[in-house]
DNA sequence: ATCTATTCATAATG
DNA sequence: TCATTATGAATAGAT
């Protein structure tokens, strides 16, 4: 591939064999990770250098954060194990029925086989719902598909609009609860005199800048940053 | 690589899809293999096709028959397994020291328990593609789902009238041949006696009205409801 | 690491 | 699936 054909024999000098090693890591990573996206496949590959060095890489598909479909990549051991349990049990359905007790792990296989096929099942409906692989589905099949993704989807919004309005319910009760606390503030003020007012500022540090008047303690608590929010929610608060 | 690059991004005809995958894989287990061989490392490598196929490879050391260490390449279970083993040694000494103090038996119950729960993961997420169970989601989990449903009715509504349009061209074929058979039909009646014309337009029913210029003929069987439709197809037939 | 001359893999096509 | 071929990718060797 290259100025000359290398003959695919075991490269003597240490040297050389590292350069090849780490050129040719990246490409078969870099293939192993294309093959995964374009045909939609799980790819698990390990790799011990000469040197005994691990390598890994498995294809994992997720959600990701934009809310599609997407192939992402985990080169974890979690994600790993998935593919070499996958393959664990594939092997073993496969072939080998020699060199165990049989009784039980028959039973065990017909669990594991019936779970399996369920699985299979179930991600097949998920893909068709998520609109893949529909080829080979009859019109009356779509049709029926259609209602369902039409039916989720309008459960969906019903349940988004509920969440969404129990929040603006949720920050205008707040709110009010903050307007009436700085009512009781500002009627408090009023009742000490003027130094004390003051001290219990800055005591708080509830109104950075100098503030005397009852309007501009309104306006400095109003547009201060949430830093008074005491329950972890992360929603800026805004009143009209 | 080829007469044009292809974007990395799933290939979404399926035919597309498994030609590009049994290319590529045979491309990825080459490269694998070679650099197995050239540096000297060991490579397991794990496949399994958007269709739930199997394949793997595995590189592993052992004395050959000459006597010579070699790497030779076994694509069994057997060398795939040591590879596995490497690699579970190898993951289990970095971090998770722990959880492991049980028996070999667990490794079937992980097994178990974590295809179960990827049972159970994957009917809650079509039940929520179904609308159901949705109270406990986030806003934001809400706006994903709303997408995905979007996207997949979107595929669903164009397989379908891909279908629809299918049927629709096949009808328009099948009509243009009828029409063509007609055609000859008519032809054939002109050259045999004005009776026996008039007894087979009768019998086989398919020109209504006295025809006997090409002109009408025509005009007959376009605008003709689709009686003759042979296959149990019950979409009407029109054509331009 | 970077740079080319080559060889190779593969996308499109039949 | 198989064969062909134009093209872009990977990489061997050198710096």
């Amino acid at each position: 591939m290259a100025r000359e054909r290398r003959a695919i024999r075991r490269i003597e000098s240490a040297a050389a064999r590292q350069v090849t090693f780490s050129k040719r890591r990246r490409g078969l990573f870099k293939k192993a990770e294309e093959l995964a996206v374009l045909c939609d496949a799980d790819v698990a590959l390990v790799v011990f250098s000469s040197t005994g060095k691990l390598s890994q890489f498995a294809s994992s598909r997720h959600f990701d954060t934009s809310g599609q479909f997407t192939t992402i990549y985990v080169c974890v051991i979690c994600s790993m194990n998935e593919i070499i349990d996958k393959y664990s049990t594939h092997s073993k359905n496969l072939g080998k029925s020699d060199q165990q007790p049989a009784i039980d792990l028959n039973l065990e296989h017909c669990k594991y086989d019936s779970l399996n096929e369920q699985l299979a099942e179930a991600s097949l409906r998920l893909r068709h719902m998520r609109g893949e692989e529909l080829d080979g589905l009859s019109v009356g099949e779509l049709q029926q598909m259609e209602k369902n993704l039409e039916t989720g989807l309008q459960r969906v919004l019903c349940t988004k609009d509920r969440q969404f309005m129990q929040q603006i319910s949720d920050l205008q009760q707040k709110g009010t609860q903050l307007a009436e606390e700085n009512m009781r503030l500002k009627n408090q003020m009023h009742e000490v005199p003027t130094a004390s007012t003051v001290a219990v500022a800055e005591a708080e540090n509830v109104v950075p800048e100098d503030a005397h008047s009852s309007d501009s303690v309104m306006t400095a608590v109003h547009s201060g940053s949430s830093q008074d929010n005491d329950d972890g929610s992360d929603i800026s608060l805004k009143l009209a």
